[in-house]
DNA sequence: ACCTTGACCACAA
DNA sequence: CTTGTGGCCAAGG
């Protein structure tokens, strides 16, 4: 259980920050590991906080990126090196990419509990 | 205490 | 692939 006294917010963020980079996590399995169910609180909270974290690690569990952010998105996963899937290099380059790739979570999916 | 709002999730058709 | 349905839950009014 989270420490009474600390907000949902900042536990949030913690986790968030501890994604390496070349990783990511989901909405999902982050309110998970927050020990509730609220993935859409989770979201709520990166959309008014997450501008100071590294909020490209935080997906969908379909392995896509926030909604309206493919773009820096994909940006940073290029940067990162993050498994990428339904895509080739020739069409990374373009700025029609976005929205025609996703994470490759079987690759990318990380869990705080096995760093 | 009730209602609304979401960078969501899972499943069915 | 798209829609629809129901569920989840913190925050703010």
């Amino acid at each position: 259980m989270p420490d009474p006294g600390e907000s949902f917010v900042e536990a949030v963020l913690e986790v968030v920050g501890d994604i390496p980079p070349g990783r990511v996590m989901t909405y999902g399995q982050i309110a998970a590991v927050l020990g509730s169910r609220g993935a859409r609180v989770v979201g709520q909270v990166m959309a008014r906080y997450g501008s100071d974290v590294p909020w490209w690690r935080v997906i969908r569990a379909s392995g896509e990126p926030p909604a309206c952010h493919e773009g820096r998105a994909l940006q940073h996963y290029l940067e990162e090196s993050t498994p990428l899937k339904g895509m080739s290099t020739e069409r990374a380059s373009r700025e029609d990419a976005a929205g025609s790739y996703r994470v490759d979570l079987v690759l990318a999916r990380w869990s705080p509990e096995f760093d």
